[in-house]
DNA sequence: AACACGTGCAACCGCCTTCGG
DNA sequence: ACCGAAGGCGGTTGCACGTGT
């Protein structure tokens, strides 16, 4: 038995112990066993659903396996532009409620999220050496990262495959963050509408252009509330993974059942600073060999957080001092 | 090749809320 | 109204893997 993830704990541990439960990373077996199960009686009482199926795990446990990652609509992999703006958005609106602003994208759990701003914002919160709550860091993020990002959409739809910013787009003169006192915030696009109203105020109307992906309110979406009748009807028993999860043709499936090799975020580009802030093609290497923002680093996810960002901070913090 | 370090993310913990008897 | 169980949530941990030296 696999115990490499088990963490040392209290009394509860020698407790479970007793009852020989387990602990740790999950088995192809277990989930299979969950997911047959699931299928066949639906999700809920999680406790009663671990005994009867025969897992040697918690309720809890089982749970957090279901709808973190077997759950049939859970997306994974790279977390789009449109996705990442929806984080930021709706963080600034709500802070750390994650299960909430997951309810805003379809298939993404709040584990993931939380996940995505810890690894990704909070990082870069602490390379600019300031608080992630602090009012720079969110004036940084809406008035220059959020409409950066607004601009990677709109140029994404635009020119799909090369993208060329100029840099009058890096001008701020987007009005984004305004929009943003209305309770509710519109990207236009060429293609089409983008929009989030404030889910307590009336029914989203989010069209996004690149995918056809609809989003809906949380209380229609499959993914906002857990579906216990749905499943059943569309998985029958299963014996194997591969089955479960569409495997791509000419992929191996034992590596396509890997998460950490699903989610790669290498090449979910947001911006390209280089060209895209510095179209000249200023080196910002050479600038500052002590640069956090390696540009070539491959993670451009990253790259939106630069040199411009230290500039506009430092802006934002002498204008308090003021 | 081997080691050190950094990163991403699955899984766990503990607290709080909700539900049902 | 009360209480215990179950569910939900945010915070945290530590392992696997990638990258640099």
């Amino acid at each position: 038995m696999d115990e490499k993830g088990a963490r040392s704990s209290n009394t509860l541990l020698s407790c479970e112990d007793e009852m020989d439960l387990r602990r740790g990373p999950w088995t192809v077996d277990e989930d299979l066993t969950l997911i047959n199960y699931i299928a066949t009686h639906g999700e809920g009482r999680w406790n009663t659903l671990a005994l009867s199926a025969g897992l040697k795990r918690t309720g809890k446990s089982c749970r957090l396996r279901w709808l973190n990652y077997l759950r049939p609509d859970v997306r994974r992999g790279n977390i789009t532009l449109e996705e990442q703006l929806l984080i930021l958005e709706l963080h600034s609106r709500w802070g750390n409620r994650w299960s909430k602003i997951a309810q805003y994208l379809p298939g993404r759990t709040d584990n993931e999220i939380k996940n995505y701003w810890r690894t990704r914002v909070q990082k870069h919160a602490k390379q600019l050496k300031c608080d992630v709550n602090s009012k720079q860091f969110k004036d940084t993020m809406r008035y220059l990262w959020m409409p950066r990002l607004v601009e990677r959409i709109q140029a994404a739809a635009t020119a799909p495959v090369t993208t060329t910013v100029t840099a009058a787009a890096t001008n701020n003169a987007f009005t984004y963050g305004n929009n943003l006192n209305n309770n509710k915030f519109e990207v236009l696009n060429h293609k089409g509408r983008m929009g989030l109203t404030d889910p307590s105020v009336a029914n989203n109307d989010f069209v996004g252009s690149h995918v056809t992906q609809s989003y809906t309110t949380p209380e229609n979406s499959s993914t906002g509330a857990s579906s216990s009748d749905s499943f059943g009807t569309q998985v029958s028993t299963i014996s194997d993974l591969t089955e479960y999860y569409s495997v791509p043709e000419n992929t191996n499936s034992a590596d396509y059942y890997q998460p950490s090799q699903i989610s790669n975020y290498s090449d979910n580009c947001i911006t390209s600073p280089s060209g895209f802030l510095f179209p000249q093609g200023l080196d910002l290497q050479s600038m500052d060999p002590n640069t956090p923002w390696n540009m070539q680093s491959g993670d451009s996810s990253d790259n939106f957080w630069d040199v411009e960002s230290m500039l506009f901070l430092e802006q934002q913090l002498m204008n308090d001092n003021m």
